[in-house]
DNA sequence: TATTTTCGTGTAATCGATTACATGATTATT
DNA sequence: AATAATCATGTAATCGATTACACGAAAATA
């Protein structure tokens, strides 16, 4: 029953012009106060909205952003994805979630689809099977859309990133434990196309390099994101001939696994091994024996990711802005690495 | 740099008028063959794509469908929402996430928000202080735009749900402690103004009931959803005259600090006292004392919610379906109240 | 052959708002 | 009083696609 209410009810009712309507209610400085008072008094009482598909129309700006992320039902990602949510709200843009399931064909139709519905903005989270060379992005760019990286990101030029310093995450992490005795220190990384694995092995093996450690090829397995990737890999270290004393897994999930595993073989943890995870998923400090993880501050990245996208968004086109921002990691050191403190 | 290709710069090209390439693209019968192709080749070699605000103006549909949870960044509403996304995302739709962070001010204002952004559906999970007459509600009605609770649900004629049992979730899970030999519950409800909290606490009492066990006031506490409320609500459990043996918590988070606390107190659990939640977070499952929970199969929920969307959207604006979909929730019997099984 | 159908396409309105330009009414200036 | 400047509003195009109606040409029917 609700009868559509639009400037030209409005015009009609007043005798006047549809166009003097829109200006009233735009605040145009043109128009005579009388009117203006009257046009927002009579719009409010015939209850108009104004008609955002045709705003968006005429303007080409949807006010709506998109973020694209391999799957929301995660904490890092669900927490970023409110950081966005909480800025963008406020300036009146609208979050339309895709999800990519690591598959790059899914990732790129949701780039298409997005920019078909003309998202003023794309923040994203890459597959570990995206290729920056890809035609989608080229599109992307070229319709002038601002594309935000966070966490995963790619280097493409014209493209800002927010991340975090993966390397030093992956410094500290090993540097704590090797204060804490450990001298074995094996690794978890995951599908090296991603910078984010990449860098957290990079930090990982310079900590041992500056500390005299040898690296050792060997404690370095490349794992799935999941408890039972970790229980698998930490049977093949234990199989070694020189078995590690500690493990610094990119994943909070495979570090979970290997805990679950080590203490399956009465391996004691921290005091005959010591394990630090990556992300501080909620689990990691709940557990009773609580994990040692790298916090990536999720929500901030989100609220920066947004912050960066509006600062690009009013920009002329012709000026790209790439800016890169790096947020700095937090190792939380809980039980699992604790030999000495708690 | 791209020039953004319509229907009239292919109709220019092919010296014909834009309506019938509009016709061609949409497989209009009444287009010649021949012309057919001819339009659908061009529009590819141009690169043409389709203005889906352009589209969403003239048919009044916006293929986006907007989601409203009280927070993201939980594992039960982040599981929906993906449910939601993966059901809907073949069918075209987009999914807009709100969040209200249980203010009734901020979801009003995302109501209102939604319905000018002409999205096809709402769905949503309400806030602990909805009130269901409420003039945002009216207006999404009125607006004829189908509105679909889950979850959080409220009795608004005209409007269907999906929930769970939760009746029969706090039914089968008092049964269970019952069965584990506890005779003395405790239950920690939330806010009594969501029918979730107050029919899992219903099943509680109907449980103690059918089994002959008195109920006692005392024993129910009205928590928050955090480990510390759990902490304290247990501390005041165990200052009572016959302190309990067990606790159905309505919440995983406040079964998690009961725990905590229980364990401080060196209260062996499950032999002294049995813990059950609600959620199945999943943490509950990772702990090395994990956590007995009742499963809500989000993703089920979510992909049904979208699915009564679906089932509402096309029908004529007449006939309102008020449908209720009620799921089955299952209790994942763990560690924190098996006395026996493990 | 004359008349009716059918077919394919064009014309123009529509969705709702914005805005460059035009115009008439005041007011200010000389 | 004549001219210029300012003000408030109207006219009409525009954003890009869809579609009811119209119309000429070709095909079918009488």
């Amino acid at each position: 029953m609700s009868e559509k209410v639009t400037i030209y009810d409005i015009a009609e009712k007043l005798n006047i012009t549809a166009a003097t309507v829109s200006r009233a209610l735009n605040n145009n400085p043109k128009i005579k106060e009388s009117t203006r008072e009257l046009v927002i008094k009579t719009a409010a009482s015939m209850n108009y909205k104004q008609n955002k598909l045709a705003l968006a129309l005429k303007s080409g700006r949807s006010n709506n952003i998109g973020v694209i992320v391999p799957r929301i039902d995660s904490n890092f990602f669900a927490s970023v994805i409110r950081g966005i949510e909480e800025e963008l709200h406020p300036h009146g843009y609208q979050v339309i979630i895709c999800q990519t399931h690591e598959s790059k064909k899914r990732e790129n139709e949701n780039l298409y689809t997005l920019i078909d519905a003309q998202v003023d903005g794309i923040l994203m989270s890459v597959t570990d099977v995206t290729d920056e060379n890809d035609g989608a992005f080229q599109y992307v760019l070229q319709k002038n859309v601002p594309l935000i990286f966070f966490d995963r990101s790619k280097h493409i030029e014209g493209v800002s990133s927010v991340t975090i310093n993966d390397f030093r995450g992956g410094y500290i992490t090993t540097k704590h434990l090797i204060n804490e005795g450990c001298r074995k220190i094996a690794h978890f990384s995951g599908d090296q196309s991603l910078e984010i694995f990449k860098n957290r092995f990079l930090g990982y093996k310079q900590a041992l390099l500056d500390h005299g450690i040898d690296f050792n090829e060997e404690y370095v397995i490349y794992t799935k994101s999941s408890v039972e990737a970790g229980k698998e890999a930490v049977d093949k270290l234990l199989q070694l001939e020189t078995p590690p004393d500690a493990l610094f897994s990119a994943s909070d999930f495979a570090a979970l696994g290997a805990i679950q595993e080590l203490k399956e073989r009465n391996i004691s943890i921290p005091n005959e091994f010591c394990v630090a995870g990556f992300s501080n998923e909620p689990f990691t400090k709940f557990m009773e024996l609580s994990i040692t993880s790298v916090d990536q501050s999720p929500l901030e990245m989100g609220k920066m990711s947004a912050r960066v996208f509006l600062e690009q968004v009013d920009k002329t086109d012709t000026i790209k802005i790439e800016k890169k921002v790096v947020l700095a990691p937090e190792l939380h050191i809980r039980k699992s690495s604790s030999r000495t403190n708690f």
